[in-house]
DNA sequence: TAATAACATGAATCGCAGG
DNA sequence: ACCTGCGATTCATGTTATT
């Protein structure tokens, strides 16, 4: 496009790209443009009521979450909050944008009917199985070995950025399921404190942050942490080549995060490569074929079944048994079935043998390939 | 307590044990005396909202839930048929009762919230792992590979039954976790119609309903279903010499249940033992090497032989010489060989030495062993 | 009859580019 | 914005048909 733009919108307010804005998470949120972010992670405080202090058997404290952030005086309250930081998230989300939660059961019902009530649109609830959870002390319960982390996108019917075939790559190529199993956050990732205590009581692995950033992001994309904690999001998001912008009120969480984003480092650019789908590939007109002589107009094919067969003809279209038309639509009317994908039905045969039309799109798209784009 | 009652209530009516109450689930809960059952299982609708049909990659066409019981007109309609039965529910509680309740992403957090809200506490949320998901056909979300059961007492502070040791037991020796791994119910526990057709849409395994009444029910207790179905519940509380009470809508399935019922025998007193097969060893994806940071993307791998090399990507495929793919398949390219384990060709270099990433497999695998079967 | 291949199916909120 | 048509997409398990 060279045409002048007549009608200049009022130039959207820079992103504060890579930094941590320091403030309570609503009021943070309402100084960002509208439209501006690709992804929120949150993991929000959990409205944890916990009684007393918790002793295990040993008679030995737990380092529970008795923070003060975390404390409130009822469902009625905690869901007002919720709405009101969710409402903001999904004014500064661009239409395609999307939304990761993390929460327990003591908060994630609360956040889910509220992502469904602002209009969200719930793709998966996620499971993180923790191998190695707390153990219930007591006894009078099961061991909760797990969180929840509910993916929404910001509208029904909007896009989303999914790399299922990066996922599938991750998970030795089957579908990547919505049970993932990871380690608490322990040993040398765990942020301390100088006087050797946890920097912060919630922080989240890293390897967790991975994976929902390579699932849903583009390299380049920024992803706002609303709950930025000590940074965990935002040290996986530079070392995966994403932007991020972190909002944190506590003082010391800020400063954690601070000296541990310095210390990262972006992954080389050839690593950052996922595995891409077919759907990125050039288009090939079968027409194409039959034009570059890889198949000779009358030339019989035949269905992976060997149950049909049509016959090419001059224009790349096939004429069957009182069907005409691509491909595509043969194949589907013969087989009676609302679709069929053409390259992968139809073979032709060469020396005996059966062979799917597809390897000769394979082979005309090696050539573009070298011959660069037209 | 010997003291003669001055004012005697009205003689509670008699329980309809062991039967099926045919009608709407809060009219027949409406029928039943306050504080009578010891445990409530539910399995509502779910308020799927689909669009339109779903064909298999093999263009068969999948038979989704499409039933007229399944319709909510919105959300608040949704939400208003929960408040009312959990509301009943809860009156018929035994003051020590509890309550479970299974649901998926599109209606659990409605059912937590409406449960929080009531006043009922919640004690754990559960997630059932499906080890035989349906897959997701068009590659746009992960696998849905899992259901959210919420088990809930009737109040804050109440007592109620929690079979600790068994369950224990039941998971050899460990202490039972928040997960739970079954198949989906297919086979010859799958009720059929006469037509060959699923008699319900969404039956349950047994395996599921044995171990929440195991966990938390004594025999003799009385365990009341308001979503009876085909009536796993109370084959399974049958069974396990439990009383139950069921309560159905649809003749079809009231029909289907009592055939089914007069089929269980409860099992002899001591015949509970199972012996559990010992497991295979879990797989592990490389690329979980690469999200737990045991490997960094961009890093080095050399084959056994020192002759290649290839880098570690984001998404857990490798990168050489023209070859991209998992670790299996780029060292068959390089070898020119038609397979390879990568796990045993990498190796990694630490001080100096070639060390084989399946190092890194079996110290994962460790981790994984810690945390039981389920 | 046994081994093997082919087929069936499960609570699912399951396109998108180009004209 | 709507409409058309290309063409991408599945895992575990149980049952039936075939060799």
């Amino acid at each position: 496009m060279t045409a002048i733009q007549t009608k200049p919108r009022k130039p959207a307010p820079a992103l504060p790209l890579n930094t941590i804005l320091s403030g309570d998470c609503i009021e943070m949120m309402a100084t960002l443009p509208d439209a501006s972010v690709d992804l929120v992670f949150a993991d929000p405080p959990y409205n944890l009521q916990l009684k007393g202090a918790l002793h295990r058997p040993d008679n030995s404290l737990v380092d529970a979450v008795t923070n003060d952030w975390d404390q409130f005086a009822s469902f009625a309250a905690y869901d007002r909050f919720t709405c009101e930081w969710l409402a903001q998230a999904r004014r500064v989300l661009k239409p395609d944008g999307a939304i990761w939660v993390i929460g327990s059961y003591h908060n994630i019902f609360r956040v889910g009917a509220a992502l469904q009530d602002l209009g969200y649109w719930l793709l998966n609830d996620v499971v993180w199985r923790k191998s190695n959870p707390m153990p219930n002390f007591r006894g009078k319960r099961l061991t909760n070995a797990h969180e929840t982390l509910i993916w929404a996108s910001r509208a029904e019917g909007a896009k989303y950025t999914f790399n299922y075939e990066a996922l599938k790559a991750l998970n030795e190529g089957v579908q990547m399921r919505s049970d993932w199993t990871f380690p608490i956050c322990t040993g040398g990732e765990r942020l301390k404190g100088a006087d050797g205590a946890k920097a912060h009581p919630t922080q989240k692995p890293e390897a967790l942050l991975h994976r929902v950033l390579v699932a849903t992001t583009k390299p380049g994309d920024v992803v706002l942490d609303p709950f930025f904690g000590t940074g965990t999001t935002g040290a996986v998001a530079k070392m995966l080549g994403r932007d991020w912008i972190g909002i944190e009120r506590e003082p010391d969480y800020i400063a954690a995060a601070e000296a541990r984003l310095a210390r990262v480092r972006r992954v080389d650019e050839g690593a950052l490569g996922i595995t891409t789908p077919k759907r990125a590939e050039p288009r090939v007109p079968f027409g194409q074929l039959v034009e570059r002589g890889m198949l000779r107009p009358g030339e019989e094919l035949h269905s992976i079944n060997g149950r049909h067969s049509a016959r090419v003809r001059v224009d790349g279209t096939l004429i069957g048994r009182d069907v005409k038309g691509s491909i595509h639509q043969v194949g589907a009317a013969l087989e009676g079935a609302p679709s069929c994908n053409g390259w992968t039905y139809w073979h032709f045969r060469r020396e005996g043998q059966l062979v799917p039309i597809d390897l000769l799109r394979q082979r005309l798209r090696a050539e573009m390939d070298s011959s660069g784009p037209n």
